[in-house]
DNA sequence: GTCTATATAATGATAGAC
DNA sequence: GTCTATCATTATATAGAC
């Protein structure tokens, strides 16, 4: 059900969140017209009145997931609702379904995944400007590395939930979760002795590479 | 050529290899036979007859490519060559490219995909429990997490790349990732204080979630 | 709006020739 | 070992009835 809107209980909304958790699940390739169809209860015969085709569908999947990840937003930022718990609790899960949904768009490639990506580097590199306090060498790589990360241990979802235990789309697993992420952010892993080394050594290493020319990654 | 064995250059190998590098690319949904054959130089009749179905060449892959990481692992650990600059920095693109492999097998779900995961997470949370400085919480739940960023990260390839300029798996977008990857692990991103703050939100919000129970995951 | 039935295409599997 | 040709299955797309 992803989010709740009160005229939103037709045929049409049916088969689009059938298909957002479906896509998002199994991926677009691994996700048929007939398991979308028979998730929603209608036949494929009107998924195809509704949507065209399948590229279609998952267009309108995306253009949604999008819409109502900035309307939650906006809600959170621009409406105050950021301080406000009931709010922000019940935000939170109906968030995390678009952002598995994206999480794996990203990894399948789409356009509108890769939009999605870019604006939120955008987003996370501002705020590194803005709000940290250290000094970051490269705000932008590192943004684009903060994000890949968010998502991609989103996309890991059955591994990471099989590894803690409990689904982390779950309210049990999620508070788990978010409690190792925080502790995750919270320490640094390596101290800034050998992180200066290891910048020493991969300097090293990128100026062999582009001497030697024949280290190229294998394809 | 992912790797190059001497007596590797066999059509067989050629199958095996494209098929690896196809199945990470796009996923083993989102791969034909016909395209991997295509792209091995050779019929579909003879991708059949070399591993018998496209599950049993996933399977190949998968026993190929976690042999190969471990042949490499045994070589730098046991034979002492994570001394040698040349051997890490020849090894290090192959290894990429079977990381890349499992990633998206994490992703798409495989028996081989999980127990690998599961042992770079025991390996990791082994690494931190002899070697971190600091105190982790929760060091299976920290292992697991920075294991699924990780190769999460890896899964979100086309992104990074985009986002960094170059491919990450070639020389120079390489290079870009690794000092973006360090700066990222030497850093904190939020305070101890603020760290504190966060746990107590969540346990507060595990608390209500258990009560309420109507704050299940969207689905 | 919704369904059933059908056409068309793609894919994995198979058989047999060389 | 390698190919071409073909089959069976499945998936998407389409048409038309209710």
């Amino acid at each position: 059900m992803t989010a709740t809107n009160a005229e939103d209980l037709t045929a049409r909304a049916r088969i689009r969140d059938a298909a957002l958790r479906l896509f998002g699940e199994r991926g677009v390739e691994g996700t048929t017209i007939r398991d979308i169809a028979s998730a929603a209860g209608v036949s494929g015969g009107l998924v195809r009145h509704h949507f065209g085709s399948k590229d279609d569908l998952r267009a309108a999947c995306d253009a949604y997931a999008l819409s109502q990840l900035m309307r939650i937003k906006e809600q959170a930022v621009l409406e105050g609702q950021l301080a406000n718990p009931a709010f922000m609790s019940a935000a939170q899960p109906v968030m995390l379904t678009f952002f598995k949904y994206f999480a794996r768009s990203l990894v399948d490639g789409s356009p509108a995944a890769d939009a999605m990506f870019d604006q939120m580097v955008e987003l996370s590199e501002q705020w590194l400007i803005e709000h940290y306090d250290g000094e970051i060498r490269d705000p932008h790589a590192h943004a684009a590395l903060l994000i890949a990360m968010e998502m991609g241990a989103l996309a890991m979802r059955s591994q990471l939930s099989r590894a803690l235990g409990a689904d982390i789309l779950e309210p049990e697993g999620n508070v788990r979760w978010l409690h190792a992420r925080v502790d995750f952010y919270a320490q640094p892993l390596v101290s800034s002795e050998l992180a200066a080394q290891a910048h020493e050594s991969l300097d090293a290493l990128g100026a062999q590479s582009v001497r030697a020319g024949s280290l190229g990654a294998a394809r």
